[in-house]
RNA sequence: GGCCCGUUGGAGAAGCGGUUUAACUCACAUGCCUUUCACGCAUGCAUUCACGGGUUCGAAUCCCGUACGGGUCACCA
């Protein structure tokens, strides 16, 4: 049995959608179960579409996201190098062999000739127009500099069959195959030719990539049938859904990785979530470390359907990474998001901290979560009640003023969370009422909010003496 | 339009001809916990597998057709 070989093939666009990234996880997670070899081969022969500093996302990208790579451009490795454009050359010698073989030839049709071929649905189908052209011709052309591109002779009739991995078997008729262009007239290769010389020079046994290959497929068949060379094995993804009928895309703003992080969503969590869009575990395990991951993929429950993006069950996923940090980690993470929000500079970011860990899905609702400080104001008195709490308005108002001289005996030195406890505990016993209608109404009327960042006692402690009774106060007033 | 692929609850999905009265997770709903909110825990949520035929003693599972959705038909990858 070969050894396993599969790649990566992104071509530099400055961004790693997370489709992509998810091929190259899988691709990674294939490589390493197999104790195979992961290879990054960036994809740039568009001269159009570079992108300074594309190569560095990628990289910063797959590093944070736990992939690494056996070979590539960083890495170097036998079969370099690992950037098309540097492979130039390659491909050009290799498209003039398939020409001598009679598979590819000459093409020197201009584009208005081209677009001219367009049938009454605007879809254009070469002719094979410069096939008919004999040596001669062909060498003069050549002579007097006239721009040139290679296409691909298909045969015209017979059917093409592959069998791929996911999807089975795939049967097209040849006719359907069009001559595609393998070399371009600025003499770079397209992406399906350097595609394929790339595969076969860099030994790689299995394809892994998005389903829109899957019927031009056997166009890359082929050509190794051309060259005599040996097929790698396919295995193509289902795509990544935004909704029913849209591809999740880049039109739509919110695909890729670094919109995700800068989002307070945690790297592990993205890729956890990402491994179960389009495959399913044989076992019921919804979350995974990538080693678990590394040994539990297949390629067996790989789904044949497109996978809707739900963004509901990534919350989830990120909250509960968070949860599991431990605290400082969990600080390191947060503290960016306390900084942009409305109390930079302000109050005890851990003490936050330690309430907010275990009620925020992504980091960035801290700063939701944190604007109660500065954003109190007249509320809605509803907010106190609570029937299975049997707390209604003329209670709340009784709590709040029976509570309100109590707590402001207590010395600032005593103001902080275990002692509100005890104080909160107090009250109630001395005037009969459940402690947890105290910690309600206290709640409610520190914050102005149902759902609060944390306990009553908490937001007391965060809150201090001084706006604390200030806020007791005022809610009792509004009360009236 | 031709060709290729797909279609199980709101979302991800298991299932691969008979202990499936269709797992599991998210969401949603309800309840429990009660030092409150959150966390946590429990329960409920598809008589049905896009639809219509057929094969079979028996089908979500096999076959055919229809509908719908996606992909592809570039000197873009």
């Amino acid at each position: 049995m070969k050894k396993v070989r599969t790649r990566f093939a992104p071509s530099p666009t400055g961004y790693m959608h997370l489709g992509n990234l998810r091929s190259a996880l899988y691709g990674f997670l294939f490589a390493r179960q197999n104790n195979g070899e992961y290879i990054l081969r960036i994809e740039d022969t568009d001269l159009d579409r570079y992108v300074p500093g594309a190569v560095e996302v990628i990289y910063d990208t797959l590093e944070r996201s736990g992939i690494y790579f056996d070979e590539g451009p960083n890495e170097g490795g036998p079969y370099g190098p690992y950037v098309q454009s540097l492979r130039k050359e390659i491909y050009l010698k290799y498209a003039k062999e398939l020409v001598d073989k009679g598979a590819a030839y000459y093409c020197f049709c201009t584009k208005e000739r081209l677009e001219s071929l367009a049938d009454e649905t605007g879809v254009k189908k070469y002719d094979k127009h410069c096939l008919k052209l004999s040596k001669e011709e062909i060498e003069e052309k050549l002579r007097s500099g006239i721009p040139y591109v290679i296409r691909q002779n298909m045969p015209t009739t017979g059917v093409s069959k592959y069998t791929d991995l996911v999807y089975g078997e795939i049967v097209i008729e040849n006719k359907e195959l069009e001559d595609q262009v393998l070399i371009k007239s600025d003499g770079f290769p397209t992406y399906n030719f350097a595609n394929v010389i790339d595969d076969h020079l860099m030994h790689v046994t299995h394809v892994m990539r998005g389903n829109e290959y899957l019927s031009s497929t056997p166009k890359y068949n082929l050509l190794y049938d051309a060259f005599g060379w040996e097929k790698p094995q396919y295995i193509h993804l289902p795509p990544i859904m935004k909704d029913e009928t849209r591809k999740l895309s880049k039109r739509h703003g919110d695909a890729y990785f670094d919109d995700f992080v800068k989002k307070g969503f945690l790297p592990e969590a993205i890729v956890n979530y990402i491994a179960l869009l389009g495959w399913s575990p044989k076992t019921n395990q919804e979350k995974f470390t990538m080693e678990e991951l590394i040994q539990q993929f297949d390629i067996k429950g790989i789904s044949r359907s497109g996978a809707i993006f739900d963004i509901n069950k990534l919350c989830w996923l990120n909250s509960e990474y968070i949860k599991e940090l431990d605290f400082d980690k969990f600080m390191v993470y947060a503290t960016p998001y306390f900084e942009q929000s409305s109390i930079k500079n302000r109050y005890d970011y851990r003490k936050f901290g330690k309430i907010l860990q275990t009620r925020i899905e992504t980091f960035a609702d801290v700063i939701e979560k944190v604007k109660f400080i500065d954003e109190y104001q007249q509320f809605d008195p509803i907010l106190y009640e609570n029937k299975k709490l049997k707390i209604d308005i003329p209670l709340a108002k009784d709590i709040l003023s029976r509570s309100i001289p109590i707590l402001e005996e207590l010395d600032d030195n005593m103001w902080y969370a275990e002692k509100m406890h005890e104080v909160i505990v107090k009250i109630a016993e001395r005037f009969g009422y459940k402690a947890a209608q105290v910690y309600t109404v206290l709640r409610v009327a520190l914050s102005g909010l149902s759902v609060t960042p944390g306990g009553s006692a908490e937001i007391a402690d965060i809150l201090g003496k001084n706006e604390s009774i200030r806020r007791l106060k005022q809610s009792l007033a509004w009360l009236d």
